[in-house]
DNA sequence: TGACACACGATTGGATCCAATATCTACTGG
DNA sequence: CCAGTAGATATTGGATCCAATCGTGTGTCA
């Protein structure tokens, strides 16, 4: 249903009905359907699913794991709410950790992997919905890192867009699509150095990116904090 | 019982019963008394435990989570095998992390957290096993993090240090103590960067306390692949 | 003798029931 | 009228039972 669960996540590996759940689950947050600080009681996402709570509770464990939900004792699951400063912080990370999984991508590029991501960049481009754009933008930066054979690596980098998706979804909200026309022209460098198959160009033009990114998330503290109760 | 099981896990948030199974797997494989390629039956540690098999499924969720287990629909779980291209790059990522870590870390340490910090160091010098090497140096490291609230970030340090402890404890066990002299002249420069708060100067050592690590690591291909079945 | 198929045992996945804990509300006392 | 407390209700944690799936060993046939 939505653009992201057709990117590859690493929930291949448990049981059907938990597996289930946690798609259902984590495209609700990553949508927004579910708000940072909302509680995800597990006899409703039971009930709603026609499946027992033992398969929502895995299921949480898994989302907990992925940075979308978190979890206290006798008291439940939640969508975490993030300050202003744990956001700058994961953007720092992503601009130290990303690079890295760029450069260890390029080399098991396909030429067909290469291809797609081009096509995505033009969609992009041809785009004009900022919600479209989210999610576009996402599969991406993602779709670069196919080649990455580090699953330690890849599951970190999830995790990070995963937790930040709602502070990223609210910015581009607000700050319309005036933005865009800057992250194309970062893309295209990115894009250019992968088809050279430039490990030291991705990698700069990519920390770049993410720098400036957080910079201009830095400049709209309103993003924090208000709206969701 | 381990020196692990003394340093703070972000396990407090769990059921009781999960977070005591947990723990006491988290210590057997931190220990090396569960190798990699290992597989873990819910239900021998159900029955050491005196538990039911669900604490049990809960907790492999958990170190799934961190890193120290992974799991396949209707096989279960086991201890991940790394490759050594695998561990030298979450070594990379080590190195790209944790000063970040410690910069994040630095502003909110107190006094007292400084004075456990350089006994840690005391102690270190003054061991000669390189058992006890293994903890304590884990120790001294995860140390230098407390004063670091994001915790993102923590959890994603304690993972990597947790996958690579096994080869991390393999690499000691054959490199014998020499080499246990040049890390303790790195931890007091970088224990001095922290004494003076100097982010700048202590990000620097501690990057390349980690390459140096990786690097001497990288000549040791016999840790990987070999030993356990 | 080797390879394939079937069946059995072992192990994990899911459902239901019961216990423990937290949250909410109403009541009482100051 | 507000604060604190005790009881009721809602929600999560754990145990037990049953179903589904995987691995393995054996037997049979070419």
């Amino acid at each position: 249903m939505s653009a992201a669960s057709s990117l590859p996540v690493d929930t291949a590996a448990v049981g059907a009905a938990s597996a289930r759940v946690a798609d259902y689950l984590r495209d609700a947050i990553l949508n927004g359907d579910i708000a940072p600080g909302e509680r995800i009681r597990q006899e409703e996402v039971a009930a709603r699913f026609g499946a027992s709570r033992l398969p929502v509770r895995e299921a949480l464990r898994i989302l907990e794991a992925e940075g979308l939900t978190e979890h206290e004792a006798n008291k439940g699951a939640r969508v975490p709410r993030l300050q202003m400063h744990e956001v700058d912080v994961v953007y720092q990370m992503r601009e130290r950790l990303e690079p890295l999984a760029v450069t260890e991508s390029i080399p098991h590029l396909s030429a067909s992997d290469i291809d797609r991501l081009a096509a995505v960049q033009t969609r992009i481009e041809a785009n004009t919905d900022v919600g479209a754009f989210l999610a576009l933008d996402r599969e991406f930066h993602l779709l670069t890192y196919t080649g990455c054979q580090i699953e330690q690596l890849m599951s970190i980098v999830r995790r990070l867009w995963n937790s930040t998706q709602h502070y990223r979804r609210a910015y581009v909200s607000i700050s319309g699509p005036g933005r865009m026309w800057v992250v194309n022209a970062e893309h295209r460098l990115l894009l250019d150095a992968i088809e050279r198959r430039d490990e030291v160009d991705a990698e700069r033009f990519l920390s770049g990116h993410i720098r400036r990114t957080r910079i201009e998330l830095a400049k709209h503290p309103e993003v924090f904090e208000g709206g969701a109760t």
